[in-house]
RNA sequence: GGCCCAGUGGCUCAGUUGGUUAGAGCGCCGCCCUGUCACGGCGGAGGUCGAGAGUUCGAGUCUCUUCUGGGUCGCCA
């Protein structure tokens, strides 16, 4: 039966009490942790999101009615404790915060009772994730989760303090929006009023907060919701947030500056990491030829070489091809790993080939010195030699080479380069690598469209002596965009935003736009720049993905309250679902049959 | 859309080359226990092996299809 809490104000957190409080009469509310009945002596473990406190019910020192209530609790049933702080006469226990001491009880009500949970609710769950997102609400009873869901809020609260203190301004933009179908799908919602027609849920606030500068709030940022209709992925959700910022009349070092101290001042309190500042910057370019990514972890190195010139002559086809076509050869040294088996590396073969590579050669440097390789016969001894001493080989390596365009070769050994650093071990997640990627590619061909996009967005500055290049070689030029990274991940990212009317057009110009569909879609932005818009920037973080690094977390799942499954429903709510004819018939929609939509 | 992994009592798993009534730990239920904290002891209930079809004298174990969840490529300005 259920009791009240009449009379009753909780005075403490469970896990907040600690020896400075024996003596003290305390009020505690939380769920039953465990229930250890030794008859006659009943231990109660009490959880809130806090922590755990032992409650002690002992016969001679309780009354036999509380002994025989405590012994009837179960697991996650509700309760309310008045007691006494002491010290445990008993041992210590050093697992727990609270080891050292107890609450001796003078009152216990069952605020309420809880059938038995599905799942253990308790740290480290081996319970499959299927389940626990159905129940999610006990999920989050857990305390890892709890845990990761303070840290996000702490995240957020010294954010805003931080950027309040640079005077920024926290200003919320519209949810209800235009679709813009330049970048990531949208999530469209019908409108009653005017039936046909759509708004779109923003992929982030970029056109408003520009709007905002042009306004002349100077500083702006938003935590905000964002939304993309694309497939998910283990960091990857269709809502999510960012903390989103523009500033007026700054340039890239201005905006690097707030941002680096932001970076620290968030690691430093809630992690007590420094992160030493500058974090370094390099350009997207290197980036791509040292570590094939535009995204690099340097926790470690394996770094990409370039052996395009020593295999030049090789009588290797794979070589030969990649070298007549334009492209390059390089390698990576798997430091260590000569020995690895013929069937381990055959899944790096095919691993590479998901990223779209032909093949995979390599090297084996065994112990004794000899080598393995799959392409041995079309080099001979000196070529063999010169190829190993240019990657850096030693006896135990394991050299890998993937030869194709470059993106190519890019793609696959970035993607090996991690692959392998995985296997090594040598991803150390207490460690926190920062690093700038600076000077992206304003465009890239898409091959789907037959046409430049925009590799950042269409506002985004191309650099001033790139420009030439705009008409005879728009692949040539690069943008005044910047990502910051961390530990091979990308948690954020901004430009120097286009401010002149001219630069802008020509952007549509090269990206195809005519006149009228810029206009169409981007027109008040374009309006608004004809009023004396200032010189301006921005970045945005994911803040999931920010959190999901600073709690070691895999899975971006791990770091938000209710999160999606892979195929974007929600497994407790059963979001999203059919509606009925009435409301359909308000919004002016009906229905494709299933059949046919699923043929399309 | 492609590829890979997983699906056995409430939870986590084990189930040998297909062979008698499918096991374990935890949890749950009952009884006992005054210092436990992965409490302990005794007893008990509970599954037909995600679903369907097939091969076979016989399938949790083989084949096919399908469903569910996860990872990933494509996609994600």
């Amino acid at each position: 039966m259920a009791e009240s809490m009449r009379g009753l104000h909780r005075t403490h957190r469970c896990g907040e009490l600690s020896a400075n409080n024996i003596g003290e009469q305390v009020t505690l509310m939380g769920w039953v942790q465990k229930n250890r009945n030794k008859g006659g002596l009943v231990f109660l473990d009490v959880r809130d999101r806090s922590g755990i406190i032992q409650v002690v019910f002992e016969e001679g020192k309780s009354e036999r009615e509380l002994i025989e209530k405590a012994a009837g609790l179960r697991s996650e049933y509700v309760v309310a404790v008045v007691g006494e702080v002491k010290r445990r006469s008993g041992a210590v226990n050093p697992n727990i915060a609270t080891g050292e001491i107890e609450v001796v009880p003078k009152e216990l009500r069952i605020l309420s009772e809880s059938a038995t949970p599905p799942f253990p609710i308790e740290e480290h769950s081996k319970t499959k994730e299927e389940l626990r997102l159905k129940y999610r609400y006990l999920d989050l009873r857990r305390p890892d989760l709890q845990r990761n869901l303070m840290m996000r809020s702490q995240v957020a609260t010294l954010t805003r303090q931080f950027l309040a203190e640079e005077g920024f301004l926290e200003i919320e933009t519209p949810i209800l929006g235009k679709s813009t179908p330049e970048g990531a799908r949208d999530y469209l919602v019908p409108s009653r009023i005017h039936p046909g027609s759509f708004y779109g849920l923003p992929q982030s606030p970029q056109l408003f907060k520009q709007l905002l500068m042009c306004s002349g709030y100077d500083r702006y940022f938003q935590i905000a919701k964002c939304f993309r209709d694309e497939d998910l992925r283990a960091d990857r959700q269709p809502e999510f947030t960012q903390i989103d910022m523009e500033l007026s009349f700054v340039d890239v070092d201005d905006v690097i500056d707030v941002n680096e101290r932001l970076l620290a001042k968030l690691f430093g309190e809630v992690l007590g990491v420094e992160v030493p500042l500058p974090i370094p910057r390099m350009t997207w370019r290197e980036a791509m030829d040292r570590y094939g990514s535009d995204k690099p972890d340097i926790r470690f190195g394996m770094e990409l070489v370039d052996v395009t010139d020593v295999v030049r002559n090789f009588e290797f086809a794979v070589f030969k091809g990649a070298v007549e076509n334009a492209g390059t050869v390089r390698g990576i040294n798997a430091k260590g790993q000569g020995s690895m088996p013929r069937k381990k590396i055959d899944k790096l073969v095919s691993f590479a080939k998901d990223y779209g590579a032909k093949g995979l050669a390599y090297i084996a440097i065994q112990e004794d010195g000899s080598v393995k390789s799959s392409f041995a016969k079309f080099m001979d001894e000196k070529q063999q030699k010169n190829l190993i001493a240019a990657m850096s080989g030693e006896a135990g390596d394991l050299l890998l080479f993937a030869a194709d365009k470059n993106k190519v070769v890019w793609d696959v050994l970035g993607a090996l380069r991690v692959e392998l650093a995985k296997q090594m071990g040598l991803l150390d997640k207490n460690e926190y690598r920062f690093l700038w990627i600076t000077e992206f590619p304003l465009l890239e061909w898409s091959e789907e469209q037959g046409r430049y996009t925009a590799m950042h967005h269409p506002f985004t500055m191309p650099m001033e002596e790139d420009l030439q290049y705009i008409d005879s070689d728009p692949g040539r030029v690069r943008a005044k965009a910047y990502d910051i990274t961390l530990n091979g991940n990308e948690v954020g990212g901004g430009s120097i935003r286009i401010f002149q009317n001219d630069i802008q057009e020509k952007m549509f110009e090269v990206l195809g736009f005519t006149k009228e569909q810029a206009y169409s879609q981007f027109g008040f932005l374009l309006d608004a720049f004809q009023y004396g818009v200032p010189p301006h920037a921005g970045l945005a973080y994911g803040l999931d993905r920010l959190v999901m690094l600073m709690a070691k977390e895999d899975s971006i799942r791990d770091v938000i309250a209710f999160p999606k499954i892979k195929d974007a429903s929600c497994l407790m709510t059963d979001a999203p679902g059919a509606v009925d004819e009435k409301q359909l018939h308000e919004l002016g929609l009906s229905l494709e049959e299933k059949e046919k939509v699923l043929e399309e």
